[in-house]
DNA sequence: CCATTACATCTACGATTGTCGACGTATATA
DNA sequence: TATATACGTCGACAATCGTAGATGTAATGG
């Protein structure tokens, strides 16, 4: 379960693989990102990359490549998530918990929906 | 307001000085940090990079430099936190807590805390 | 005064990441 | 069939970051 490091433009790409419902080929990745303005080599590199890094699957279909995540949006956001408490509030997600308050906007309903997780959980 | 971005290394030494009470001269980080096992240097340019990047003012006293923060820690972690806000939840800082309380461990304590901090917010 | 010490500065190197251009090939099309 | 099209692969370059050696200098201890 090792950590993969996924930097910003590569995590777009990430994101669309995602977000299709199974293998999706590198001309719909294309798409789905044309107004991040990269060149076809740009994303092509990404996913090369992403593939080394062990976060995609390649598999041939007819003339282009198809890809699978290997990780899941969910798995990873934990992970970075996770990263970011250790290394940044001492491990304590609670201060990270009191820093997202200071700085981001909740809704009253937000917070509704919070507590009744929380709720959920404690017991 | 630009975002500065410190890596890993970098805020460890971010941390020190942060939590020195007031301008702190480069000997006493080595000393604070020496369960790193960074080399001397190795800090130094840390110390440098943060001084060009405007995180860190340094001033000469007697022969060392003493440093002290540009930016609060406060205000750093914020700025962190909404960034992995924006680029992983797609803004929604209520999602977030979702997937941190999905991977981190509150103890029924922290929830009754959180919970009164969010009572406050609302009302 | 001379050697040691304590610092700061400069340069460097490898890994990662964002960003392509150049190439080669296979397929589809005029 | 000669080409344009659509892809994948390689190599490259600049910026950032972790890491540190080499060098220069000023203060300190004998």
């Amino acid at each position: 379960m090792k950590n993969l490091s996924i930097g910003d433009a590569e995590l777009e790409i990430m994101k669309v693989v995602w977000r299709a419902g199974g293998p999706i080929g590198s001309a719909a990745i294309g798409k789905a990102v044309e107004e991040k303005g990269w060149k076809r080599t740009t994303i092509a590199t990404f996913l090369a990359r992403l593939v080394e890094k062990g976060a995609l699957a390649a598999e041939q279909r007819g003339k282009a490549l198809y890809y699978t995540p290997l990780i899941s949006e969910r798995e990873y956001k934990k992970q970075r998530v996770s990263g970011i408490v250790k290394s940044l509030f001492d491990g304590s997600a609670k201060e990270m918990v009191a820093a997202l308050f200071e700085g981001e906007n909740f809704t009253d309903e937000d917070i509704e929906e919070l507590k009744a997780v929380f709720d959920k959980k404690e017991k």
